[in-house]
DNA sequence: AATGAATGAGTGTTCATTCAT
DNA sequence: CATGAATGAACACTCATTCAT
């Protein structure tokens, strides 16, 4: 397993560095000498630069969807209120975004400007989270908790948004210690504004 | 005046360019391909790629500020409701992104991995919309239409990525001939998300 | 007459500036700038770079040779000691060399690493003083003052050698004013060093 | 050990070509042209052009040191004869240049023209042989070969400049079979010429 | 004659990727 | 598997010269 470990390695080298210094301004020199490899190695291990960077984004996915699917069972269905299930979905972004701030710096930036392939693989993650908005909308219709005549879709972007911008301010000044209080108090945040507008009686 | 109209050529093509392919991947190749100039034309109009976009930011913001000015000039602050405020703002924001989709791409990317003096240029537009989003909910508070113990800034950072990211995608998906249309369907979506959470009565 | 006064401005102008920076780092940009003209005006009375370049040189030449002229002119060879003789010519091109001081630094550098051609002309006025030095031995050799048997070849090259490096080194350390006085002491001291070596009786 | 062979090779390279065509005329496509390697090679052993041309001065000074130090180490100070020492420090010299032409071509130029810190790495052989001279000077006073009231800093300035240009003249002129002999008679030519009036009785 | 905008060949330098050892 | 020297296409930028006005 020695080398996955040096597989693994890399990739965390190559996203604390893509996470501050962007796609282009991350070399392939910074990321070996970082990991303290040689030049000829990471080959070995990627195709190449643009392979790193999606398979960083790829893992992340994976990740992500496990902690959905691990909150979503826990989930008492038929005892929670619509707030509290709109909290405990926006908690359980928030805490997948701060527990990877690395990751999630580079998903955040929406790609803008980089190779037509990376940009899409950027761009997953927000389509997924608003995916996820939209059917919840759908159970919320369903359920009558939401109005039927709501824009979903547009909620859905706006509240993608919104959550994505928070976050990214709030990790961008957290110092280290006090991200755990961030999240909970964002998430309340974040239902304290949200929540009238969705669900309106 | 011959100097000032390529001058605005370059910088319209540039703006073009950036906003499909970015800061890194448009070339000065492309730019002066585009404009229909030789190589050496460019230089004699900027000091350099950099000098190109941060000209176009500087000149976006110019530009948002006397739409910012001139949409409030015409506000009868005594007479107008809370909610028609709120829009109002909104309106002018989504007006002013609407009317220049190339330059709202380039800010509302974030300039995420940006060499770092165009990283701070690109964030300086978000940057007034949620001051100027803490400064009216200052006033809503100080008029009694918004409960004081919300926490604002948090607000405006919400606010400013809904605005944003819903911006981003009409436009994005926006036929040409249809936006006027969205521009008021967006600005009544955000308004009734928003203004319930808003205006806690 | 209008027009030889621009000329002579632009010789000024790029002589002290070639002086200062050479012939590379000296721009068009800079010598248009300095003379106060456009661009395109100074092809209108010089070919090129290059051509101002030997314009320079060649009118040094030619005020040199007037300088030469005069002050042999004015000697009574039959009066005069060898070691005066030797002492005036040395004068004479010192004087030269102290009046235009940026010439002399253009001259005494070389010409190293220049077009060809140019080099060519640079080397020019050593040539001209080695002849000079040559044909004076000579005389002295026919009139008995120096030994038949010395290399005077040899013996040239080393005189324009010491001439070249004193002077330039008087002019870079001199300030403006004192001058006039460094010609006679360097003088002095080039026939203090250099009179027994060739007049060995 | 490859390594440091392919770097001295580019040094050589680098050498021979800067020596005839200068700095600026020097291409970076020359050199790798000449050095048979690709255009990104030379930037694994070089910062950038300059560093590849001070490089080969900084050599050159370590190289003329140490043979100076060689050839002090061999005299018996107190048994050679004024005029002895001083032709040996003349040969010293000669010996140096001659056997590194190139270099000397370089160093002779005195730089002028160059990108301000090339100039000054260029001026400093000069500079030195100037300081050894005025010691020699000075312990020819002391030893009483030399008389006290000579200017001496004037005489290193005018011996210097006549070494190098003899030196320069000598070498422009040589084929490369006749070199040995020419440092002998040049050497012979410098006492003949400067001992009597440096050692004036 | 004067202007200055336009030109484009030329130059140094970068950096992801390859490959012999 | 690991290495790191070698590669070369790509790129931003310069600057002497031209030419329409």
């Amino acid at each position: 397993m020695k080398a996955e470990q040096r597989r693994q390695n890399i990739l965390e080298c190559a996203k604390r560095l893509f996470s501050v210094y962007g796609f282009y301004r991350t070399q392939i020199s910074d990321i070996i000498k970082e990991a303290g490899i040689a030049r000829g190695t990471i080959y070995q291990y990627f195709e190449n630069k643009q392979d790193i960077f999606i398979t960083l984004l790829e893992n992340a996915y994976q990740q992500w969807e496990e902690n959905i699917s691990q909150a979503v069972s826990r989930i008492d269905l038929k005892r929670i209120s619509a707030k509290s299930y709109l909290r405990l979905r926006v908690k359980t972004t928030l805490d997948f975004l701060v527990s990877d701030p690395d990751i999630c710096n580079i998903v955040m930036s929406m790609g803008f400007g980089l190779p037509a392939e990376l940009e899409a693989a950027t761009r997953r993650l927000e389509e997924k989270i608003r995916i996820i908005a939209i059917n919840d909308f759908k159970l919320g219709i369903h359920n009558h908790h939401i109005h039927s005549d709501l824009n979903i879709e547009r909620f859905a972007e706006m509240i993608a948004g919104a959550i994505f911008r928070s976050a990214f301010h709030a990790l961008a000044r957290a110092n280290k210690n006090s991200r755990e209080v961030d999240v909970d108090t964002l998430a309340d945040d974040f239902v304290t504004l949200f929540a009238p507008g969705i669900f309106q009686s």
